[in-house]
DNA sequence: GATAGTGGATAGTGCCGGTATCTATTACGG
DNA sequence: CCGTAATAGATACCGGCACTATCCACTATC
């Protein structure tokens, strides 16, 4: 197909998917004359995929760009993949070590032994871990520390999960795509139904409603 | 005490204090002549909260303001706040209704039901959930679903123990701006938690260590 | 052979979170 | 009482980002 039908079909405009493609984020398709290229349902998946990392994951191109690379590179080392998909958090580059970080980095790593997790505390994940516990001592909640197991409980069963559909749902062709998808739609999905739990605990707690009667504007 | 220590104290610059004021995130100083002004631990404590609400939970300053807005109303209907602060995400703002959005909330109407949750379907959460398992449909993973309740579970947890947490730790006086917290950062330390225990559970699926030796940049 | 569409390149747009600069004023140390 | 530093307030500017507009040379198609 040409590029007009691929941007009808995704409904993204045809100078997006040019600088997508300049971008690196989705291969260009094939020249068939000098102004002529064709694509075909790799691009049309590709760019939904991009689409909904953009919109529902939050992700910058910067971000997709490297994890695509990843999904595309041949040799595929899974975990390499999931990072690159994991560790596009962290808006703070890398945050000066004050005394509550460097407590809240404790704390992560005793958590991490605790837990028995192969997972090491160098990991970006824990530093951002780590500076939310830190902003919440600053602000005199540092005992928030104590919901951690809950938490990380919660976590390993999404976790278990997620990865268990990975394993189960996907062929091995797709299932870097689908850890990715997994990883940064997953978090998506899981943050939306923590919002709607909390309506509904605070509901619960304080008798306020979701949605009282005509109040959905 | 004046702008400067209050710049000092936290870090931030004193031209970004200003701005902050500018945007109604902070309240200015109380004014002792033409150009002084005097600022008290209630801006300082403000203060960090805004960095933490920007830095770590990835807030917009015009989100960041709407919230502390509500924060500060005198009314304070709790679940207002709670939806202030936790209707901040959904890019896209209101995402055309077609047929694979149409089933998902569906689906997301269903669960809320299933699970008896006092969370009305009209909630922005519900929205974005939908538009989240939208887009997993278009990606070929419309069985994501099935994962729905895993999910549902732990989300359940989670916001039982945040909300048990501000009820029992929290002063009346600080409940609104516990919730504000407790809303945002835990978010930022779910996510990182989960993606730890995505590391650890990939490392038992295949091997992968967390991190292997010296492959650590 | 007119028209619409295309690949490729460059420049511009709108938003956002600040930062720089300027003025008029005042606090403060000596 | 004077010089310096700091401050309030206002406006202008900046860099990053995700596009978007425009242009050109060319070609598929009617």
């Amino acid at each position: 197909m040409r590029i007009g039908e691929l941007s009808r079909k995704t409904g993204v405009p045809v100078p997006t998917i040019k600088y997508y493609v300049r971008e690196g984020l989705l291969p260009a398709g094939e020249l068939t004359s000098r102004n002529q290229a064709s694509y075909d349902e790799t691009h049309e998946r590709r760019l939904r995929l991009i689409r909904a990392l953009l919109d529902v994951g939050g992700m910058k191109v910067a971000e997709i760009a490297d994890v695509l690379a990843a999904v595309d590179d041949p040799e595929r080392p899974l975990h390499k993949v999931l990072g690159a998909a994991a560790d596009r958090m962290g808006g703070t580059p890398a945050g000066h070590d004050d005394a509550e970080t460097a407590a809240a980095r404790t704390t992560v790593a005793g958590l991490i032994s605790r837990r028995g997790w192969h997972a090491h505390e160098s990991n970006p994940a824990a530093d951002d871990l780590a500076r939310a516990l830190a902003a919440l001592t600053r602000l005199g909640h540092g005992s928030f520390a104590e919901l951690l197991e809950t938490y990380a409980e919660a976590a390993e069963q999404v976790a278990q999960a997620d990865l268990a559909y990975v394993d189960r749902r996907v062929a091995l062709e797709d299932m870097v795509e689908g850890v990715v998808i997994g990883t940064v739609l997953g978090e998506a999905v899981f943050s939306a139904l923590r919002r709607l739990a909390h309506v509904d605990a605070s509901a619960r707690l304080y008798g306020a409603e979701g949605v009282p009667e005509g109040d959905k504007g």
